[in-house]
DNA sequence: ATAAAATAGAACGGAACCGAAATAAAACCG
DNA sequence: CGGTTTTATTTCGGTTCCGTTCTATTTTAT
């Protein structure tokens, strides 16, 4: 089964998912961290900077300070990479998989709530 | 008919919806900013700051600011209601428009895209 | 007319982000 | 070994955003 979304309907659920973001207070990340997080969560691991860098078309320190930050707010962790050490592995937490449930619950709703 | 996304799906989708964002280097607005914007074209005028301000549940100088932003980017305009010259009416654009018309696109073709 | 209330914006200090360039550490290669 | 490449991070200057507080303008009420 596809999903069809026409114009309208993707509008609106746009509009609804960042209200409820907005209205939770949930800690808003930039459109560039919520497609790195996601990146790390949705695609097979492992996930190093450079690969990132790649795959979002910026350079590392975008990545680099993005992971800083979301470190902070323990949403990813990094370690070193026994195998080589230049390279950083970014793994996933508890906290960004409850983060992540409750963005998926949010869109998940608002999708729900979306009429014709 | 009823849109049903699981959690899966909903993740899928907002991350190829981010994703296309990055890629396409499309303004990026944060996620009250967007909220914003979105409640501007999608509900019924007229919008003032104080109503978008108690709309998102935030100060009004956050409307304001926003709306700087946006109205730099072309994205709305705002008027002086004639009526009670405390008021400022916003109004939508050309620009802004065609800037949600682009966001609609990509989340549908997100949507699109989706396997379950 | 004068005082009070409401609306929007400005000012301020602090935090985060950006791009570009410079740095540090590790691996590779001749 | 010594030099080059690769990986990630740090630094720099500039911009934007935030929350709080203060100001200016307009309307309403006494």
């Amino acid at each position: 089964m596809a999903i069809n979304l026409d114009e309208s309907q993707s509008l609106q659920l746009w509009h609804s998912a960042a209200m409820a973001q907005v209205l939770d207070n949930v800690p808003d990340l930039t459109l560039r961290q919520t497609a790195i997080i996601l990146t790390i969560y949705l695609q097979r691991p492992p996930h190093t900077v450079r690969g990132l860098a790649a795959t979002l078309n910026v350079t590392k320190p975008v990545i680099t300070r993005a992971l800083d930050t979301m470190g902070m707010m323990k949403l990813v962790t990094r370690k070193r990479d026994p195998s080589d050490r230049r390279n950083v592995i970014i793994q996933r937490t508890v906290d960004g998989s409850l983060y992540l449930e409750k963005l998926a619950e949010i869109i998940s709703t608002s999708a729900g709530e979306l009429r014709l």
